[in-house]
DNA sequence: CGGAATCCCTCCTGATACTG
DNA sequence: CAGTATCAGGAGGGATTCCG
């Protein structure tokens, strides 16, 4: 009960900041909103997030896995499987992501009608 | 009513996928997110959201002026003075996005804790 | 004050190929 | 299948300078 408000986001160099780059990454909150379905392998997964790479993709489960919001379980058959799942925090995490989500998806026509405005009135400029 | 689900952002080319990015990107996230407290000056904002450039925040915001997210009122008196603030849509992903970096702050312990645990592992490998 | 423009460099990103 | 290694490119992002 020692510890209120002690992490701040917008501090420069708070340790939350790096985290919620984790998780609000380009790559990574998908990820982590795909997983919100169940637990996933990491092709299911790379058709799931259409467009990552391998690469990015392995990328951005290590780092959610470093932070304690994904598990990584192999089993070392052949060929080879490996699970993705959330843990309990990042379960919490991917709901309120992809509540965000939903409302920005929602909001959509009316995002593209405000880009379509802002175009064009720079366009006469 | 027509449109339903229409925008699915797990898909490659969905016009979504971009304006997630400014939504939760490094710096557009935080821009909204004090922009929540209310209506701000450019280098208010500077000054709140530590660590970011001119060039960046500036940056960010247009792309959530351009999204219909933030509104943009300059005054042209000397010196000049323009104002930020949220729009409706901006205002209720901004409360979503606080939500989200509230509990992540939260969590913080539990997450240093488990980086902790991740680095220590892979130091004996 | 609030940017735009320029320069410059890093590191993110995406193919490709290889390993367990 | 699930990655790692390597390489090339292109965008991201900082510092500085200049304009309204």
């Amino acid at each position: 009960m020692a510890d209120e408000v002690e992490y701040d986001v917008f501090g420069a160099a708070c340790p939350s900041r790096p985290v919620l780059e984790d998780v609000t990454g380009r790559w990574g909150s998908l990820a982590l909103g795909a997983l919100a379905d169940g637990p996933m392998r990491f092709n299911e997964l790379r058709r799931r997030v259409e467009g990552v790479s391998q690469k990015m993709l392995a990328q951005s489960l290590q780092a959610l896995e470093r932070d304690g919001l994904v598990i990584r379980e192999v089993q070392s058959t052949f060929p080879l499987k490996v699970e993705y799942s959330l843990t309990p925090t990042g379960e919490v995490l991917a709901a309120k992501l992809l509540d965000l989500i939903g409302y920005l998806t929602s909001s959509m026509p009316g995002i593209l009608d405000a880009q379509h405005h802002y175009d064009q009135s720079r366009a006469e400029a």
